[in-house]
DNA sequence: GAATAATCGACCAAATAATTCGAAAATTTT
DNA sequence: AAAATTTTCGAATTATTTGGTCGATTATTC
């Protein structure tokens, strides 16, 4: 191959395709191995263990998810709208990242720390993305939030919140319609009026 | 539990849903078994064996699917329609199929033969009723078919040839516009103009 | 309170899966 | 073109999982 590199990130597309459907355990190296055409044991040369290879799947899959995210907030001017992207965008991914969390949940916690570690900087992240969408709101006389920090950590709660169902795997009820229903409580708690 | 009988379904129900998603092999007797919320052994008590689960389990979706089709094409009059239906709850049941299938064609082929039965016992029925239809619109002049039997076998054919991508996990190409595609070609080339 | 039905935890053998390793290809460098 | 390197692979090894058994235990029925 080319570069070493290159075919690392090729991996972790196929493997990620994998994972995400079947969850960590389930998936076997040999599968990731088939899936790209190769002997089982090739991949040792470019991933030390399939633990790495998960990490790497779930650190360039949140990279993704924050791209998106982004570009879907600037592409709209309103920020009802631009809050409602963001909360739908992120539910979307979620709903995708779904069975990589059902695959730790399971009982390995131990050794996927990490995962917290993305998390802990994601949920920094996404609440000054959250209150900067606030305070811009707040500043275009449309919100009426006094503190911006505040709100944000609320609506994060809320977020989360919503993630427990996809989780649980219990999505009998249609997330969708919740999502609208919570999204109208809070722009009609938040709207100036 | 008030009635075996009751709860073997309830086991057929619970352990197809999991099959389902994971196919055969990656689901475990300790999932089907938690999802129910008892032990693993007390499994065995209802069933033989994970295989004997499988079996029920198609034999059980098969029928749903029977059903679902002969009230489908019970729903519409026109013979176009009837046919165009029939097709559509046959692809959408085989998209969900298509893990037990997958499942199937790992390698175990040997102790799955009544897999075949079911098969070929469905072909044989699948064949009478396209047959039907197609003799059903050539009654009420909309079909040109001289002999239902050979144009129902075609149909069947070509049927199959759609199958083929769902159990190869090629879902790229998009079903929908596939189907859509050869029905028309179907139609036209079977309509009386 | 005996007899029967249903559940369970502990255990095991067999299968499966992750990882290692040395050697063979393939590629690049000299 | 041979030496050095990078990359791939099959076979072997080790670790883990998992389908299934069994005797004991708990609920239920008679």
């Amino acid at each position: 191959m080319v570069n070493k590199e290159e075919f690392r990130k090729k991996i972790i597309i196929t493997a990620g395709q994998i994972f995400s459907h079947y969850g960590f355990k389930k998936t076997t190296m040999d599968e990731i191995a088939s899936a790209l055409k190769m002997g089982k044991s090739s991949i040792y040369y470019y991933f030390k263990s399939k633990e790495e290879i998960f990490e790497a799947v779930v650190l360039y899959e949140a990279n993704l998810l924050r791209n998106e995210l982004t570009t879907t907030i600037k592409s709209v001017e309103s920020p009802v709208e631009k809050i409602r992207n963001y909360v739908f965008v992120r539910m979307k991914s979620f709903e995708k990242l779904s069975n990589y969390y059902n695959a730790i949940f399971d009982k390995n916690l131990d050794h996927f720390e990490f995962i917290e570690n993305i998390r802990a900087k994601y949920d920094r992240e996404e609440l000054a993305i959250l209150r900067l969408l606030l305070y811009h709101g707040a500043r275009k006389k449309v919100f009426n939030v006094t503190n911006s920090e505040y709100t944000a950590l609320a609506v994060q709660t809320t977020l989360k919140g919503l993630e427990v169902p996809l989780f649980w795997k219990k999505k009998e009820l249609h997330l969708e319609d919740r999502l609208n229903a919570i999204l109208d409580v809070l722009f009609n708690g938040i709207l100036k009026k």
